[in-house]
DNA sequence: ATTTACAGCGTGTGCGCTAACGCATTAAAG
DNA sequence: CTTTAATGCGTTAGCGCACACGCTGTAAAT
C-alpha cells in the first residue's frame, strides 16, 4: 500500500538515474543555475518532461525554509477607516500569512489615511526606508491621481499587487478586486425590483473622486438611463471635509426629493445613510443599497433599513493576495491579470452565513 | 535575516534539550506512543505548552509520506443526476484530492443512483469490500429512510462526514451543508420582492420525499403565512416515474392557476420549469426562482426567464468534506458539528463572477 | 607560459519530524 | 529463582529537496 504509493513518487534520484547524472545535475537544471552542458541540459529536460515531475513541495519548502524568508509589504489605508471596512482585507491578509507562516512568510504594514495625500506619500516613501528587505507588495491604490505617480517610483525588481482598486497603466502582477461597473448595474437591477421600476431614486458620489466608486454609480445609472418611469439624482459627499459627510447629505436628500423611492451608495459607509433615513424617514419606503460587510452596514441590513448590501468578498481579496504574491514569488507560478470576486448579494436573510 | 527566522521556530530539538531528555521521548509524548514515565511526561509537556509548540506540518508530512497515505470513500449520487448537479460537489472533492495529494490523500467513489433504493444500498455494502482500507467516509444520504438503516452498520472506527444532507440521530464528524428551511425564506422574500407583495404563488415538491429538499419549501411557504395578499399553491413533482416530471406538473400548474406571479423549485431541476414556462407562457410575467448553478439553470437565468438562483456553494461543499476529513484523521484537528454554506443569491448580473 | 575564469559534475549536509531499533531496567509470570 | 514481557529512554536512518563545497578540465586573458 505504501510501497505503491511510493511507486508512483518521482523524485530527483529518478530523474538522475534515467538521465545518468547525478542529482547536483538535475538540480542544476531544474533551476537554471547553469553549469551542465546543452546536450546533458536537454536530455534531463526532456525526461523531466516525460514524467511530468513536479516537486515535492513540503520537502522543497522545508529545505528552503533554511535559507529563505517572504517579506511582503502591505500599503493599505488605516483599518479603522470607512466604518471598519479595512479591517476585512487586512482580516484576509493576517490569515494568509499566518497559513503561510510555515513558508516564511512575513507581512509589513504601511498604513495611511485614505483622504491625505501627504499620509499617502509618507506612506509609500517608508516602503522604501524598511529595514527588512522587501519582496513584493500590496497596494490599494485610492488617491488616483496621487498613486499614478507614486507608482512609477517602485522598482523594476518590486513585484505588486493592487487590491480594492487599480491603476490601468502599471506593471502590477495582478490585480484583485471588483468590476465595479458591473456592480453598480447589479445594484441597479435590485433597485429596479424593489422599486417596483418607478419612482425617483438617488445616487451618492463620493469625493475625493475615486475611480472605483465612481465606476459603480455610472454602472447604476446606466441601467435607468432608458427607464422612462425611474428619475435618477446623484449627490455629492464629500468625505475629505466631513466625516459625517453621507449623514448630512441624506438629510438634504430626504428634504429635497419627493417620491424618493430608494438611495444607492457605492461604499461601505451605507450605515451613515440608513441612521439618517431611520431618523428621519422611517416609514417613507426608501430603500437602501449599500456595500460591504461591516458590522454598522449589518446592524441596519438586519433591522430592515438597509435592504440589500453588496459584498466583493473583501476579506478573500486581502487573503488571496498574498497568496498570490507568495505563489509567484516563491512558486514562480503565473497570475491572471486580473482575479475578480464575485458579487455577493446580502439581505437580512443570508447574512448570518456571510461570517466566516 | 534567516538566523533570526530560524531563531523563533520551536523544535523537537529544543524541547528536548530544556527538557533534558532525547527527541525520542518529546516524540513519545506527544504521540503517546507511551513508554515514558509519568515525571518526564508531564515535565515535557509543561514545556510544550509553555513554548507554544506547533509541530513543522512540512517536516511532518515529508517524514509521513514513507510510510502513511489516507484513502476516502465517497458515497454520491452519479454526478450526471439532477441535471449534473453532482458534477459540483465531485468537482469540489476532487480540487481537494488534488491539493491534499502531497500528503497522499486518495479519493475512492461509490456511485449510486439517487432514485433507487436498490443502488443506493448496493452501493453501500461495496464500500465494505474496498480492496484498500478506507480511512474515511464522505456520504450523501438521500432516500432519508433507507439510509437512516443503512448507516448503522458503518463500523465505529470509520468516521464519516454527511454532504448536502444529514441523517440527525449519528455519529458524524460534522455536517457539510446548507440551513435549507433558512434557504427557503430567503427564497420568499426575493419572491415577495419580485411579485410586489400580491398574487398566486406555486412551489414544486419532489417525490421520493427528501427532508432537505422539504424543508425548503417550508421555509418557503410559512414566510407567506400571514401574507394575506399572497396565495400559496404546492405540487407534486414524482421524479422517480419520470425523469420530466418538473417540465410535466408545470404545464398544469400554468394551465390551471391564473394570476401566477411565481414559480419556486426546491432543486436544481428548475430549468425544466424554465423550459415549459419559455414555452407556454413567455411573455406571462411569471417569475422562476430556484437552486443551483448546474448550466442548464444558467443559461435560463441569462436569458431572464429565471430571475433568481440560490446556490450553496456546492462546489466547496465537496471541497470542504475532503479537507474536514484530513484535518480531523491526518491532524486530528476537532470539527465543528455543522459547517453551514452561505446562500448565495445569482442574478444574470452576478453569475459570471461566480465561476471558478 | 602562466594565470584566471568558469563550465561540468559529484558529494554531503541540513530542513524538522517519525518510527524502528537497541539496550537497559523493572515488573509479571512461570 | 528464572524466564519472559513490559517499560523507559537514547540513537539514528530516512522523507525529497536545495545548495554550498570541492574537484577536474578547458578556454580565454595576461
Amino acid at each position: 500500500m505504501c510501497a505503491n504509493a511510493l511507486k508512483n513518487m518521482i523524485t530527483l534520484q529518478k530523474i538522475a538515474q534515467l538521465a545518468n547524472v547525478s542529482v547536483g545535475t538535475v538540480d542544476r537544471v531544474i533551476h537554471n543555475r547553469g553549469r551542465v552542458s546543452q546536450k546533458t541540459a536537454d536530455r534531463i529536460k526532456r525526461i523531466i518532461k516525460e514524467l511530468d515531475y513536479k516537486p515535492n513541495i513540503l520537502a522543497q519548502s522545508l529545505s528552503l525554509s533554511r535559507t529563505r524568508e517572504y517579506n511582503f509589504g502591505v500599503l493599505v489605508p488605516k483599518p479603522t477607516q470607512d466604518g471598519r471596512y479595512w479591517e476585512l482585507p487586512v482580516k484576509g491578509i493576517n490569515k494568509a500569512r499566518e497559513e503561510l507562516n510555515i513558508y516564511r512568510v512575513n507581512t509589513i504594514y504601511f498604513l495611511y489615511d485614505k483622504y491625505s495625500e501627504i499620509s499617502f506619500k509618507k506612506a509609500f516613501t517608508k516602503i522604501f526606508q524598511s529595514e527588512k528587505k522587501l519582496d513584493g507588495l500590496i497596494i490599494t491604490p485610492v488617491l488616483s491621481q496621487t498613486a499614478q505617480d507614486l507608482i512609477k517610483k517602485i522598482p523594476p525588481d518590486l513585484p505588486y499587487v493592487f487590491l480594492d482598486s487599480y491603476i490601468p497603466q502599471s506593471n502590477c502582477l495582478t490585480y484583485i478586486g471588483e468590476e465595479s461597473y458591473q456592480s453598480g448595474k447589479l445594484a441597479a437591477t435590485l433597485m429596479d425590483i424593489l422599486i417596483n421600476s418607478r419612482g425617483t431614486i438617488a445616487a451618492i458620489k463620493v469625493r475625493p473622486k475615486d475611480n472605483h466608486l465612481e465606476d459603480r454609480v455610472k454602472g447604476f445609472r446606466d441601467y435607468f438611463k432608458d427607464k422612462t418611469n425611474v428619475t435618477f439624482k446623484s449627490f455629492k459627499a464629500n468625505r475629505k471635509k466631513d466625516v459625517r459627510a453621507f449623514y448630512n447629505i441624506t438629510r438634504d436628500i430626504i428634504k429635497d426629493i419627493d417620491n424618493l423611492k430608494g438611495i444607492f451608495v457605492p461604499n461601505s459607509t451605507t450605515y451613515q445613510i440608513a441612521e439618517c433615513v431611520k431618523s428621519y424617514a422611517l416609514d417613507s419606503g426608501i430603500n437602501i443599497i449599500g456595500y460591504d460587510l461591516v458590522e454598522e452596514n449589518i446592524f441596519y441590513l438586519k433591522k430592515g433599513i438597509i435592504k440589500f448590501l453588496i459584498s466583493q468578498r473583501s476579506e478573500l481579496q486581502g487573503y488571496m493576495c498574498i497568496y498570490s504574491l507568495y505563489k509567484n514569488i516563491a512558486l514562480h507560478e503565473k497570475l491572471k491579470n486580473k482575479i475578480m470576486m464575485p458579487m455577493d448579494i446580502i439581505t437580512k436573510d443570508n447574512i448570518d452565513y456571510y461570517h466566516v
